[in-house]
RNA sequence: GGGCAGGUGGUGGAAUGGUAUACACGUCAGUCUUAGGAACUGAUGCCGCAAGGCGUGUGGGUUCGACUCCCACCCUGCCCACCA
């Protein structure tokens, strides 16, 4: 028996996926699509890392699943190719950082094609191509038009090694999240991105999107919304003149989401940043301890200023009293670092008995408290106050609000301060605005002009203008250093050439923008660009634009969309449906409100109200049976599963025969015209079109042949589009690290993009799952410096590329972090090679030979219901990521293969099929060994057929109180009665009942008794 | 301090409220081999000669039956952290 050559057989199929570019996405498929996305990595010098692939192999993994079972897939790669190294290797060597960059994604894409991943190389993108990036500028261009991009001097976080402004969301503790070290905060004019805006749909929108639950909790607690009121508190000190001489004009306001304990403030706290101090400098008695702490606080770090929270300190505003408007009390005005001048309003009212903060630092200051919030009402056992009581309660001492539960005060509080006009219901942000300059060269140039001249003649204000659009892309000009100036500038603002512009309007003397984007730019939309990689238009396609749809959100655009298509089929007498349970996930129930102005969506016992909103609607119907959707016309009998964690059953389950699947089917029905069925969720518009175009020359018939025409001619043109078929990506899987930066933003962009008619739909990701780390041994994370990094390279040369898969998704759950561990790789090894020889031993036997038993003679009966269990629980395992129990149902698979007497070519195929995913290279080489034509790849997934799964006999297993003492086989189907029968017969059970009557016999059928003595 | 995830053999880890430890590693024994290795077969939670007992971080609870559900606590990891 030949020994596996993992090496000359991997790279022969690779050569073989290459040459018939068996991973190539049509974008004509008359298909449903897969879109399944990994995070493109930065191409580093250090070359691949063994956690990159444990990613591309799941989803590699289920994409491969997903071509069998009939999708048309698109698994792309690119490279995120700006960032720092690569700049700080051209600092220290003087190599043009495109230099560096080219050489490291050759060698990535080597490591990757040796890993026999399936991705469609035809795509390929790279951030650092202009002809990239001028769709990155473009989209920087559109947002600066709507007033989404601008200038501001802002207080940035400037990192002192890097010598680079960081977004919030880089600074981590207040060290730099790339090289740890300190953070310093800097004024500086920064390109910002009014994110912002968007924080309440991103947020929403959340609420429809299949994403682990930890990467919604994580973006809401960073988007941080908080409702409550927004406060004013008078200022009966003040008389100045600027401010009015009215005192009821003088007010210092507050935000605040406990409203209901404003009888409780004993006092202010503001920000040492806040406008006040020095705005009534002059009525403030005690200055200059003012000034020294103002400017004691202004100088700490962040990391200082939270890290010495332990110790509160502040000093009071003398002269300066705040009169609280529900008591009428003056209370004290103090400065205190623990408020943040960023948030709210920078100034607080302190409630001590309620707030931990507020207590801890009205403690130390002997500061009034006043609960006003009782958790035991109305027994008055509160006033002893240990600590601040933040929870929930009843109104005490606060006059009309007493007695109140703390909901109901906060909105009658409110509905007060409103009333009073002293306060308003306000949301607050914990998110900021994205700072999106970098003073550096290796990054998208910001295609800005500033001219001085257009300053208030230009409608944008300020004197920035946009370069127009077919001056893009804005090529980075070549340079000698890389060097960021001591004073931050980037090293563009060195070259009189590319600073010295003429400004696009006025055609004057103008100064070009020298800062670049941050590397989060290129990534904010990639996903975009597989679509169409080589499109020259592409966002320049306008369909959505032009028709009578006026789009303001996702759901009414597909809704349109839907309508459109529905009048023509109808125009054309042929029948149209959606499969309704599908459509109630995710992004379709909202979807499904608009076609029927239902205000509350209830699952279920709404059923019935809906089915007859679409049949007055001219939808043909089918009811849900089982969970399965059933329709029967004409004897003819359709099964529909509803969208469930084994989306791809519906795939399988429709297949006619062993060849067919599911378009085919819905192919060969609508030629006999009786039914159309569109399982919504999974197919897209797109899908819906290509069936039209389809089907209309078969059903001549037209009502309205202009209005056909037109419609035609918008639907043909929203055809052309590719993004219009492919988005939004199926299923995106990347690193936890990646939910409040990358992923936050490409939705924020995705959904900008949507907004002006550029993107097909308002989420890019309709499911978004993520992977554990890989980790050395000992549990470190694999560094460099430690040099405890895994070369995938030595792996593929010393074990082959499957075993690397395999291992990869093996090693422990996938959402959990797992530790790289040598001896694993063995075990997985041999069991390739088990199988390896198996294969070798079914050499010669008949294609299709059900008869044939090579490997002995006996009951092939056993292996055939194994397998059928293992086609059930690898298919269950995949959609669900449980990789790692998947290959244990294969191993578990191929122990009983060995030992078995007879294994048949068909049985063996079908195992080919089921290991094809995780080891495509061997699979592949026996499946042309054993008689089989052409590659895996499109062969069709296995159907699992529950008949043959079922089991004969079972041990059925006898307890005694709970505790296993005896076992006997039994047939599967043996009755309740006979189960109770057999148990009590038992010797063992007749030993522990020693003559008792048994309290109780519980049968659970098919498993177990438990006979029960007390 | 808050949120989330997790705690099971010597190790990585399996278990719709129903036989705890599947699968794999390691270890031990055997077969084959000049030898080493590989491969194959079998054994392998702990205590006990056995009958049997004890075992899923700790302590309670619900149940005929709990790794699984509920309550309290301890520990580990990750994320956030003075966000009013």
């Amino acid at each position: 028996m030949p020994a596996y050559d993992f090496k000359k057989i991997e790279k022969k199929w690779q050569q073989y996926w290459e040459k018939h570019k068996t991973y190539g996405a049509s974008n004509d498929a008359i298909k449903p699509k897969f879109y399944g996305l990994v995070e493109f990595p930065y191409p580093s010098g250090e070359g691949l890392h063994v956690g990159h692939p444990r990613s591309y192999t799941a989803l590699d993994v289920i994409c491969r699943k997903k071509r069998m079972e009939g999708f048309n897939v698109l698994l792309p790669m690119g490279w995120d190719a700006f960032g720092l190294p690569a700049e700080q290797y051209a600092v220290k060597t003087g190599t043009h950082p495109a230099v560096i960059t080219k050489k490291n994604i050759a060698t990535f894409k080597r490591q990757l094609q040796a890993l026999g991943m399936g991705f469609d190389w035809s795509r390929e993108v790279d951030t650092t191509d202009s002809e990239y990036y001028r769709w990155t500028q473009w989209i920087f261009l559109q947002l600066f038009k709507q007033g989404l991009a601008y200038k501001a001097t802002a207080a940035i976080n400037w990192c002192l090694s890097c010598k680079i402004g960081l977004a919030n969301e880089e600074v981590v503790n207040g060290a730099c999240e790339r090289c740890g070290g300190p953070v310093e905060k800097r004024d500086k004019e920064q390109w910002m991105l009014r994110i912002t805006q968007y924080a309440d749909r991103l947020i929403d929108d959340l609420h429809y999107l299949d994403y682990i639950e930890p990467v919604k909790v994580q973006q809401r607690n960073w988007i941080g919304r908080s409702e409550g009121a927004r406060i004013k508190f008078p200022l009966p000190d003040i008389t100045e003149p600027e401010f009015g001489g009215d005192h009821f004009q003088n007010f210092l306001e507050v935000f605040t989401t406990r409203p209901d304990t404003i009888f409780g403030a004993t006092y202010m706290v503001i920000a040492p940043e806040h406008p006040l101090i020095t705005k009534l400098a002059s009525s403030i008695k005690n200055k200059v301890a003012v000034k020294n702490y103002v400017e004691k606080a202004r100088g700490k770090s962040d990391l200082e200023r939270t890290d010495l929270a332990k110790e509160k300190t502040g000093v009071e505003l003398k002269g300066i009293r705040a009169r609280n408007p529900l008591t009428d009390e003056d209370i004290p005005i103090w400065v205190a670092d623990y408020v943040l001048p960023h948030y709210g309003t920078g100034a607080i009212m302190a409630v001590p008995a309620h707030d931990s903060r507020d207590y801890a630092f009205a403690k130390k200051y002997k500061l009034p408290m006043k609960i006003v919030t009782c958790p035991h009402y109305p027994s008055p056992t509160c006033p002893v106050l240990k600590d601040a009581y933040e929870g929930d309660g009843h109104n005490i001492e606060s006059d009309f609000l007493n007695g109140l539960p703390t909901s109901e005060a906060k909105q009658k509080i409110i509905a007060w301060l409103e009333e009073q006009g002293v306060g308003s219901r306000e949301v607050q942000y914990k998110l900021r605005d994205w700072v999106f300059s970098r003073q550096r060269y290796w990054g998208e140039p910001i295609p800005m002009v500033h001219c001085e001249k257009c300053k208030d003649k230009s409608k944008y204000g300020d004197g920035w203008m946009p370069l127009p659009e077919d001056a893009l892309p804005l090529k980075l000009p070549e340079i000698k250093k890389y060097e960021v100036a001591d004073t931050g500038e980037s090293p563009l603002s060195k070259i009189p050439a590319w600073v010295k512009t003429t400004c696009p309007e006025c055609g004057g003397a103008a100064k070009r923008e020298t800062d670049t984007m941050p590397n989060w730019a290129g990534s904010s939309w990639y996903f975009l660009r597989y679509a169409a990689p080589h499109d020259t238009k592409f966002f320049s396609h306008t369909e959505w634009q032009k028709e009578e749809i006026q789009p303001d959100d996702l759901d009414k655009r597909l809704f349109a969309l839907l309508k459109c298509i529905k009048t023509l089929f109808s125009a054309h007498d042929i029948p149209f449906w959606i499969a309704g349970s599908l459509m109630m996930n995710g992004l379709n129930r909202k979807l499904w409100r608009h076609m029927h102005d239902i205000d509350m969506f209830v699952r279920g016992s709404d059923w019935e109200r809906i089915l007859e909103f679409l049949r007055a609607d001219g939808f043909i119907i089918h009811e849900e049976h089982n969970g399965w959707n059933r329709v029967e016309k004409d004897g003819c009998q359709v099964e529909i599963c509803p969208a469930t964690p084994l989306e791809g059953e519906l795939y399988t389950h429709l297949r006619h025969g062993q060849e067919q699947v599911l378009h085919r089917y819905d192919l060969e029905l609508a030629e006999r015209g009786w039914l159309w069925g569109v399982p919504f969720r999974t197919i897209s518009p797109t899908y819906m079109l290509r069936f039209y175009r389809f089907l209309r020359d078969k059903f001549p018939k037209t009502r309205d042949k202009e209005a056909d025409r037109q419609k035609m001619e918008f639907l043909e043109a929203y055809l052309a589009n590719p993004l219009n078929y492919w988005m939004p990506v199926t299923w995106y899987n990347g690193g936890m690290e990646h939910t409040t930066l990358h992923v936050l933003y490409s939705r924020f962009w995705n959904k900008f993009l949507f907004d002006i008619g550029a993107a097909p739909t308002s989420e890019p990701y309709e499911k978004r799952t993520s992977h554990g780390m890989i980790l050395a041994k000992g549990g470190e994370k694999m560094s460099k410096s430690k040099g405890n990094v895994v070369n995938p390279d030595d792996i593929v040369a010393a074990h082959g590329a499957d075993v690397f898969r395999a291992y990869e998704m093996f090693m422990g759950p996938f959402d959990q972090a797992a530790e790289w561990n040598p001896r694993g790789l063995i075990g997985v090894s041999r069991f390739l090679q088990k199988v390896w020889g198996i294969g070798l031993s079914l050499r010669g036997a008949t294609p299709r030979g059900d008869e044939a038993i090579p490997r002995g003679k006996g009951d092939v009966r056993n292996l055939t219901r194994l397998l059928h269990q293992t086609i059930r629980k690898v298919t269950e395992d995949i959609e669900s990521m449980h990789f790692n129990t998947a290959i244990s149902a294969l191993m578990q698979c191929s122990n009983e293969m060995q030992k078995a007497e007879g294994v048949t070519a068909e049985q063996f195929k079908i195992f080919l099929q089921l290991l094809s995913p995780f080891a495509p290279h061997m699979a592949e080489e026996l499946w042309s060994t054993i008689g089989e034509k052409g590659s895996i790849t499109h062969a069709a997934w296995p159907v699992f057929d529950p008949e043959l799964a079922r089991e004969e006999k079972i041990e059925l297993v006898i307890q005694v109180n709970g505790k296993v003492r005896d076992k006997i086989m039994m047939p599967a189907d043996i009755s309740v009665e006979d189960a109770r029968r057999t148990a009590l017969a038992s010797e063992k059970v007749q030993k522990w009942l020693a003559g008792k009557e048994p309290a109780d016999v519980i049968v659970v059928q098919g498993r177990l008794v438990n006979v029960v003595i007390t």
